[in-house]
DNA sequence: GTTACACGCAGCACGCTGTA
DNA sequence: TACAGCGTGCTGCGTGTAAC
């Protein structure tokens, strides 16, 4: 016989939905006991006894992989509901007070990771008690955690045009063609693609935005690409840069230092820079909630501000 | 207000199982 | 066979509650 939902309430305690809500979202009790700060039993015994209090089994071994039952499945759309209206209750209660406070989670495409930092120091200096959590993944990694709704927020480029999505485009993203400093490229006034195509190339991971963008650039113009390395982020792209491997094209944003101390030279390739703008995005089914709401008011009613605040980041020193 | 007890939670040690 | 990952049993600690 069903339990009512007043003894349900009774035996089941935040703690285990918790626990249950991280081993769902980990795939496993110890990574789920990492995140939390527990050890592995710990996790085993909140998942034991919220399977005893539901009277469901909720996950299952195949093998050495852990799956999550149909009734795991269940659990998990309904504690997500759950946290997300708690959530919304922390905002309204916070709300009461006058003041706007709570999480901001944001995954940011690393191109985007130098921009982030600033914008949010602007937007929580207006509401201070908004906690900000950002997490830099590649593109491809946006565009899953953008299909999982792991994020109030998702910042990047190119934003694929097939998927239901609202996207907001704040700020230009100017990737540059860099060589190492002393390189002959970096004399020259007018450079054509296949001439820089012709020095060693130094290209980002396949799921990157900043090679996708330059693959795109040199399909239009029928050119072909062919990296002598690839790299798992921008950083390392350009210190392999000024290592002397290869020429590049990274983002202007990022080697705005290397630019000025003369460690990278930008090279003036033709048709480049490539222009392209970051973008707050999120699915076209979500909705925002009062946090991200506010982030996205700030940010499309200071569009002007920020685009200032950064060229004068760009500009050489006086 | 203090003390004793019960209970829940988490850590440690160890064992089991499946995989490479 | 070594290793990874999880379960079980035991123990200690913290907290709540009832008795004095």
């Amino acid at each position: 016989m069903p339990l009512s939902v007043q003894k349900l309430v009774s035996r089941l305690t935040l703690r285990q939905l918790q626990v249950f809500k991280a081993v769902y979202e980990q795939g496993g009790y110890g990574k789920a006991a990492a995140l939390l700060g527990l050890t592995q039993p710990a996790v085993s015994a909140q998942i034991r006894q919220l399977e005893q209090a539901l009277d469901h089994t909720l996950f299952e071994y195949v093998g050495r992989k852990l799956y999550c039952t149909p009734a795991g499945e269940v659990v998990a759309t309904n504690i997500a509901a759950m946290f997300a209206q708690l959530k919304d209750m922390q905002s309204d209660l916070h709300a009461l007070k006058g003041q706007l406070a709570g999480d901001l989670c944001i995954a940011a495409v690393s191109t985007a990771q130098y921009v982030v930092p600033h914008l949010l120091q602007l937007f929580l200096q207006q509401f201070p008690a908004i906690q900000a959590r950002i997490d830099v993944v590649n593109r491809q990694q946006a565009l899953e955690r953008l299909a999982d709704n792991r994020d109030d927020l998702v910042i990047m480029g190119l934003v694929p045009t097939e998927r239901p999505l609202t996207s907001l485009p704040f700020l230009d993203n100017q990737l540059v063609a860099v060589a190492p400093a002393q390189h002959k490229l970096a004399a020259a006034t007018s450079v054509s693609l296949e001439q820089f195509l012709h020095y060693p190339l130094l290209l980002r991971e396949p799921g990157s935005g900043t090679r996708l963008a330059l693959e795109q650039h040199c399909q239009q113009r029928r050119v072909t690409l062919q990296a002598v390395m690839e790299l798992g982020s921008n950083d390392a792209v350009k210190h392999a840069v000024m290592a002397g491997m290869g020429v590049a094209v990274l983002p202007k944003m990022g080697i705005l230092a290397e630019l000025r101390l003369g460690l990278l030279q930008e090279v003036a390739v033709a048709d480049f820079p490539l222009r392209r703008s970051w973008c707050l995005v999120y699915p076209k089914a979500k909705q925002p909630s009062p946090i991200s709401r506010a982030f996205i008011d700030f940010v499309q009613s200071q569009l002007a501000s920020i685009d200032r605040y950064f060229a004068t980041l760009e500009a050489p020193p006086a």
